[in-house]
DNA sequence: CCTACCGATCGGTAGG
DNA sequence: CCTACCGATCGGTAGG
């Protein structure tokens, strides 16, 4: 499938409704009424229903992946700290940057078919595998507290990702508010509450 | 309808595979298979396949919202941080005491009908609000660090709702392991650095 | 991008 | 709890 302004429109208008009513509760009916065609003619432009949420999802997972690696090369050598905030301005920033894809990507990644399923679940694993380093990093330096590492990460991946469901764009707290707060979440969060004494 | 052996047995299978697909993505004969009878069976034991969504959302709202009346109960008049590590622990013993209705509840109540929605959507404000009121005391009270309210209580709740995706019981991670670690975590995010100068 | 159409499945009802 | 059935809708194809 080329990628022509109308693909480009049909995502959207998918990711809006998924993010609305989730993969299985819309219809491809649904998604060609948004853009005041035939159910039938989406089909012009796309090979099927997954197909489109798979561009979604792929291209959302890059995304993350992508800003996950410019923050890690930003801050490579730095101490654990200033890398694991800059993770977190990275994530909450492809976050509010298209909200309705990056819930899509968090919510309906469950409703691939097995193969695409497996790859994105792998990549998440890589993803969190990053926070963890840098968690296991940070208490092995003292920097953290000595926390369960799956758990503290799980926390911390699964607030971020939590702004999906309550970002607003134009809301009263805006991008840079998050990310500001969000950081100093985080941190507080690892941190050694006694760190020199 | 009146409360039967089928009919609980009924919701169960229902938690089960909306946990798993989603409420959109199970069949009612989805649900029949599961319990070996036929499809149109099921409406001699419930009125719609809504009905079961509204019956498993409702009965874990209701579990939430005691559990947090217990802890707030407990914890009168105490200090912020007591409070609300009271509220974390309620709320991870509600999730790991039954992860496939928390999850539905979590996950599955924007699937409901306006009406039940919206009150659903209402109590989930009124939970919500018991955090910020705990947040908002430790502030007063310099317990904890002058946060965003609203970004806080999100960061904190979504992280708690994010236990529906990864806690599995039998794991490695206990309800206990995971009550403390997520109590510190919440509090340690909270919590002013340095307290006492 | 449309019309016309496909088989399959959806949630649900009637009547036992 | 079953059989038999309902209209509506599902994702998708053929052929223009």
């Amino acid at each position: 499938m080329v990628e022509t302004t109308r693909r480009r429109e049909i995502e959207a208008v998918a990711s809006s409704l998924f993010h609305e009513r989730g993969y299985a509760g819309t219809s491809v009916r649904d998604i060609a009424r948004a853009l005041d065609i035939q159910g039938a003619s989406l089909y012009a432009h796309v090979a099927s229903k997954e197909e489109v949420l798979w561009a979604i999802v792929d291209r959302t997972a890059i995304r993350f992946e992508a800003a996950a690696d410019a923050a890690a090369a930003a801050t490579a050598g730095r101490d654990p700290a200033s890398r694991l905030e800059q993770l977190v301005r990275a994530h909450v920033a492809v976050v509010t940057e298209d909200v309705q894809r990056a819930s899509v990507f968090v919510r309906e990644w469950r409703s691939l078919a097995r193969e695409p399923r497996m790859d994105i679940a792998r990549r998440r694993d890589e993803y969190e595998r990053r926070f963890r380093a840098v968690i296991d990093d940070g208490i092995a330096t003292g920097a953290f507290a000595a926390v369960d590492v799956t758990a503290a990460s799980a926390f911390i991946l699964t607030a971020l990702n939590g702004l999906v469901s309550w970002y607003r764009p134009g809301g009263r707290l805006g991008e840079a508010e998050i990310a500001d707060a969000y950081a100093h979440l985080a941190l507080a969060a690892l941190r050694d509450s006694v760190p020199e004494r």
